[in-house]
DNA sequence: GTAGATATTTTACGCGCGTAAATTTTTTGT
DNA sequence: ACAAAAAATTTACGCGCGTAAAATATCTAC
């Protein structure tokens, strides 16, 4: 402990011994100072609990260690445990993330937009809204920020895009509840809001034709980002009018599964492989509650790990100046077999 | 549009006609000044899309404005969504709040505690993790930064305490549950995470008493915030050795009702209010999810809006200057009648 | 229309730190 | 041990804005 607080670099650079730009290079990059010298701020610092001004600091530099992390929606669990992924890989890697959801309102998440443009970021991780996303001001804004689009990919936009296969994610399930029973029907929104959706469904028909199989696509009306709604009221309708052509349904995502489940369960109809059972229902995504419905659902996993490890990586090494060009890279998906199908 | 592009305050002032300092003070605070100047400013910056240096702003700014938001658990949806609409509240009162997540991990929360005194807030709405949090840390933040507690109090500390009033809670569903069918007993975590659950189980018993039943509280083991699987778990433990009284639950919170009933899942016991039903289940919080549990889940909701507005308004009071003695509010949950129980 | 109140302008300084250039010190390789 | 390389120091300036004080302009009320 001390006994006067250290007010600013000046007076911590005369306590610790060490002229103040050297200080200054050590908080800009610890490694970039001697092992002596850094051992000295180090004690320094221990000793007199100082911390820079950050907002000194973020002013002068044209680059800042600041790395924003956007998500579409980060009242759904998936965005969140990303999120969460993505902030640590950032804190470990010397970084200050910052989190930010676009509330699923496209107006909203140009806004968090210039918000960050505003913080002079050393990048950005950005999961867009998709569909509805204002095109422009994305463009705009990778043009000015290094950025890399994760999740739900907008063509050739920042510096690259990683996310999951989406098609090897319905090719693989579709092809596993084709050999466990009969094929499935793929249940969708009627207009998604994001492009993974159109290629899972893609995905789909590919899949059936393959495997010699006749498609069949329901989609549910429903707008916004209340998943479970939706898939709830969609599955109502359906089963009431008998839409599913079989006994084996595919859904274009976890949260559309967990409403038809709902949808399921208030109509009396059981779910699940046993042979007492009127349906199966899979979903898509690995969502962090789908061990937790009941049935548990089958589902394909996205590999949270693999998808923020890379996306995090990808943008480092671009903010380290390696300059490559734009890529896509699409992680597979793991089958997540439970009581559903 | 404009021309050239406007590089700081004194060259915006230029253009708008309206000296530095008095754009500075417009920018502090709108209403600060007269009529026809804000409105100049105003077109000036409509025109040149021009938006003050946030680090310059807030380098000599004794008080930004800049509010924290910090919940235990960002991945919980709970936390998620009462989150965002604290934002809300901040961005529409002219505050520009950050969102932190302290991820379960109590040295994380200090570490979030830390990052935000850097960031001078004028304020922070801090739920904090609870049992598990460094009490001397928090207080230490709470006497250098104005900060409003809630959901999970900790007595006496920051400027006041705005949560949820779990003795209504309990009471008021404890009592729903008798006048409908047997007495319930109470589910719950050994080790719980936050004082919340005390309360809760005291207002059981309580309750209980007052109803003129025997109370039966049922503790399960478990550490950490994965609370469904703690639910999951301790209820196949439960049913396997009949260890619940009485054919209804009543769960402490209802992330381990859900848990709970994707046991009963597993061991075929049906879980609902009907004739043929084995089981009666009822949860607390008003989960986001609860709606989609099967069978859907009967709870007792916070009032997010209520609470939310709450903790904003009182913070805002706070930083505005209107000093008042500490308090602890605590709003009233309404009774959510599904399908459980 | 005039005094008084209120708002704006002018002037000037400082915040805490980044950073560049020239100089001095320390380390490294042989 | 010595020259070359690397690191640290000294010195000095600037970033963009907050803010204070004094002078001036504008508004309000009667």
């Amino acid at each position: 402990m001390s006994m006067k607080k250290i007010r600013n670099m000046e007076e911590f650079s005369a306590v610790s011994g060490i002229s103040r730009p050297t200080v200054s290079k050590y908080f800009n990059d610890p490694e970039s100072v001697r092992k002596t010298t850094r051992a000295k701020i180090e004690k320094a610092i221990e000793a007199h609990d100082y911390r820079p001004n950050i907002f000194a600091m973020n002013q002068n530099r044209k680059l800042t260690k600041n790395v924003g992390i956007v998500v579409p929606l980060l009242t759904d669990p998936y965005f969140a445990e990303i999120a969460r992924n993505l902030e640590q890989r950032c804190i470990d890697a010397g970084y200050r993330p910052t989190l930010f959801s676009a509330h699923g309102d496209p107006a909203f998440e140009v806004e968090v937009l210039d918000t960050l443009r505003s913080m002079k970021p050393a990048g950005v991780l950005l999961a867009p809204l998709g569909r509805a996303s204002d095109r422009v001001a994305l463009e705009k804004f990778c043009d000015d920020v290094p950025t890399l689009i994760f999740d739900s990919s907008v063509d050739e936009l920042g510096l690259a895009f990683v996310g999951s296969d989406n098609v090897q994610f319905t090719t693989h399930i579709t092809d596993y509840l084709c050999r466990t029973g009969e094929a499935p029907c793929f249940f969708e929104m009627k207009t998604p809001a994001n492009p993974n959706a159109h290629r899972r469904r893609q995905a789909y028909l590919s899949a059936m034709e393959t495997f010699g199989h006749t498609p069949q696509v329901i989609s549910v009306d429903g707008e916004g980002w209340g998943f479970e709604e939706i898939g709830r009221l969609g599955g109502h309708d359906a089963l009431a009018n008998h839409r599913f052509g079989t006994n084996t349904i595919l859904c274009s995502n976890d949260r559309l599964a967990i409403g038809l489940l709902t949808a399921c369960y208030e109509c009396n109809v059981t779910v699940g492989r046993g042979p007492d059972c009127a349906i199966r229902v899979a979903g898509q995504d690995g969502h962090p509650h789908s061990r937790y419905t009941c049935p548990p659902l089958t589902t394909i996993s996205h590999d949270y790990d693999a998808v923020s490890k890379h996306a995090a990586d990808a943008l480092f090494e671009a903010i380290d100046g390696t300059i490559s060009p734009w890529k896509s890279t699409r992680i597979q998906g793991k089958l997540v077999l439970r009581d559903s199908a």
